[in-house]
DNA sequence: GGCTTACGTAAGCCGGTGCTTAAATATACC
DNA sequence: GGTATATTTAAGCACCGGCTTACGTAAGCC
């Protein structure tokens, strides 16, 4: 599976994304990560262990403590990826929005004759 | 579920970015979508649905025929609504680290007070 | 060494989801 | 109406993934 791959299933869930959410500013304790929710910490553990395989966390050890913090990098990486699977329709946004107003006006005049 | 978490759950699957990338320019038929694909045509049929629920598919019915193709509007939804997610780690990172790296600093002290 | 604190890892449960085949629906054509 | 074509819906199955409890590991402190 990809970098980016296993990004996207990462940020697929929302407890996730909540954690991302919190570590996206500073870094924090795995600990303290666990305080903010209401399962168990291993759960808390497993989805740092998911986001950090996808690249989307880095981790600090200190002593007996881990912090983690979003990196960036990863997080430029799935943008990308993401831009790269619709760049066309986006890119051509105005100009398929433009032509599809056009046969649109066109068929109802059609229709009007 | 809002619109947005449903697409990132949408696109987490392969298979459904892979039909994605099928109908981002063109509208293709389900018959068209499924002949890509090893699987059954119920298979895609499902996959369709759930990207259209995400917002992803626009469709549109002729005779027997049902013609889909990617929805911008939707992409450009999920797409804020990631940037969103890491905006402030993205923007003026190393601003932004300083600054929590001073607050955590502020932090322990007034703990430790 | 022995205890505590902070985590991760292991094993197992259970609901969600992607797949299949079979049946239903809807439109076109005669 | 009857048949054919295009597609969805239904039912069931197997695997995956998130959760829990129990246990393992590693660093700090006495």
């Amino acid at each position: 599976m990809s970098a980016a791959a296993a990004a996207v299933k990462a940020i697929a869930d929302p407890r996730r994304r909540d954690i991302l959410r919190l570590v996206r500013r500073r870094e924090v304790s795995a600990g303290d990560i666990a305080r903010h929710f209401d399962v168990s910490r291993p759960a808390i553990s497993q989805h740092l262990t998911v986001l950090k395989n996808a690249g989307l966390l880095a981790e600090r050890r200190d002593g007996t403590r881990r912090y983690y913090r979003a990196r960036p990098e990863g997080l430029q990486e799935l943008r990308s990826y993401l831009d790269g699977l619709w760049d066309a329709t986006l890119r051509d946004l105005k100009r398929v929005a433009e032509a599809a107003e056009e046969s649109n006006t066109r068929r109802k005049r059609s229709r009007a004759s």
